[in-house]
DNA sequence: AACGCTAATCTAAACGTTTCGAACGTGTCA
DNA sequence: TGACACGTTCGAAACGTTTAGATTAGCGTT
């Protein structure tokens, strides 16, 4: 800006104002500069300008698995909102780990983002602290976190689970392995309970052999339902509660020798593009990843352009029952629909 | 810094050395300060620093799409890769728009990102010129760019699809069907060619009605095999250059009211990690994503550690055909393996 | 002719670091 | 005792912006 202000003849003050539109200049002048910019090719620094005006236009995202779809399919949505909105978007992936997340967070904040979207990890971590700090809004992404009280786009996790354990229940099933992810976030204990609930109100018991968890990854669907259907009374259904477990539960099927809905039902959480293509065509519960993706950006959006007493926001969103056919119906039900 | 080192009773200056190591600080001060820095909770302004060593640990990553099974999964191995050397990564997707990419871009590089990874579409857009003003060292990922002479990570592409088409062609096939993305970037050229000589080297006519190109969308897909299905002398295989477009020709083909291999053998390009366990299990071109990411991240972070000047290095990685069901074998040899 | 008002422009401080070179105290050597 | 070297600490400039407040010029009023 300075080789500017010289070829242009004027002081660096005037220069900023025109390029900022933060005061008249004359046409005269606006004339000079534009020319030597053009001239000299200039570019203002971002840096500079940031380290000034203490904003960044940058926000970070965290999320625990990009390559988990329904991640993948929020980050698209969010990337896109910011990027319309003039901001940066820093991704961490935290790997379903504490420290790593925290140290991820660190690394944001160090860099001075206005703004953060967290799908936490573990307890939170350091998340407490910086929303306590409230130096950057947060907005706390498909999983709430205890002690944090901030905005939040949420889903309905366990009205979501009750009604697909409910359809399972309607078709005959009595027996419905569950697979769940660690319990200590939110949406995995919210499933949970949905499990829960929709067996209470069938008034069917609650049989602990069926419950496993894992660690959200594929290798954990697997072995989960191998335990499963291991049992001396295997379920006749099962229910996975994330997307990656469920394709671990599919090869197990594959595995042992059964095939889905033949010998077993299956549904689970997330729906994906392909569903709709391959066979068995899975029933899903379909969370509406545009919607939950736009909202938690404007909620940031929002606390970025100024709003930041609001009391916090907590939005949650319903899931949808994607009926395909990988959940077959039992007993007398059956007669009558394959009729 | 400014408070702690008043906290302590020492200068910025010897504060500075402190964090950084540049000098000797006396076991006394170094107590002072360090319990300064606690007591404040003072944290290190990273854009302050960034403006005044000019550079910013940070990189700018962009790609056509995320939601791309392939491009999530790079996405993803390079950001682990920057996450470890202390970098963070900003993230674009360009949305195969080169308007968008060249946005995109200067928001980076107004940003003062160290580096650059991209995922180029159309012709390079202003990536010619930056590459060429050379302050910030960029790698070309999966696609190169005509005139953009830098470091490139990608596919051996004609390779891959010569020897998926060959397979179908052993298979029996004659009438090969072929989709496309837009040709003006490297790999759709280079698989066209794969699928050209592949046709060549059996003596087979390249019939040109066989042959439809997209714009990678599953839509574009979707039309491309609707046409292909409506010749009067369909084809008995389709070959889709990319992912989501084959999702599309599933689509399609049950649409139409066909089934895979049955009337209609399909091979795409892209693995992903469902293709195992639902049917057809589909023969792909598995990409060594791992391996890519990687490479274009060793490529970028070499560069970031000061070799500057070493030539420009191309590394071109081989496919792997995947061969699973969704290719049936024709005529007589049908017989023969059936049997 | 002196005055005040407005619009345009400029000067200079500030943002929070890093770093160069100077300053200081202490011990060693002639 | 004075000179010198060494290890430690400090002062101040610099990075490239923004912006408050000062300055200037032009113009209409009285």
């Amino acid at each position: 800006m300075l080789h500017v202000a010289e070829a242009a003849r004027v002081s660096v003050a005037t220069v900023s104002a025109l390029l900022n539109g933060t005061a008249t200049v004359s046409p005269e002048l606006t004339q000079r500069i534009e020319q030597a910019i053009r001239d000299i090719g200039y570019k203002r620094n971002a840096i500079a300008r940031s380290l000034k005006m203490g904003t960044t236009r940058t926000i970070g995202l965290t999320v625990p698995h990009i390559t988990n779809p329904f991640f993948t399919d929020v980050v698209s949505v969010i990337q896109q909102a910011f990027d319309r909105a003039g901001y940066a978007v820093m991704l961490c992936c935290t790997d379903e780990d504490l420290n790593t997340q925290d140290e991820q967070i660190r690394l944001l904040l160090d860099r001075m983002i206005d703004g953060l979207i967290v799908a936490r990890v573990g307890d939170g971590g350091l998340l407490k602290g910086i929303v306590e700090d409230a130096n950057v809004p947060v907005v706390l992404l498909d999983r709430l976190c205890e002690g944090v009280d901030t905005d939040a786009v949420v889903l309905d996790n366990r009205r979501a689970v009750f009604d697909a354990v409910t359809y399972l229940i309607h078709l005959g099933h009595r027996r419905i392995g569950y697979i769940t992810g660690t319990s200590d976030i939110s949406p995995m204990h919210d499933r949970m309970i949905g499990y829960r609930e929709a067996l209470q109100a069938a008034g069917l018991p609650a049989a602990e052999e069926l419950i496993r968890s894992g660690n959200f990854h594929e290798i954990d669907g697997y072995n989960a339902t191998m335990q499963l259907l291991s049992l001396h009374d295997r379920p006749s259904a099962i229910f996975s509660a994330n997307n990656p477990m469920v394709i671990g539960t599919m090869k197990a099927i594959r595995d042992i020798g059964l095939s889905c809905p033949e010998d077993i039902s299956v549904a689970c959480f997330d729906d994906f593009p392909w569903s709709d293509v391959f066979v068995p065509q899975l029933t899903t519960v379909a969370q509406p990843v545009q919607a939950i993706g736009e909202q938690a950006a404007n909620l940031l959006l929002d606390r970025l352009a100024g709003n930041r007493d609001a009391p916090p926001r907590k939005l949650v969103l319903k899931g949808r029952l994607m009926i395909r056919n990988s959940c077959r119906p039992l007993g007398a039900l059956a007669q009558s629909v394959s009729a």
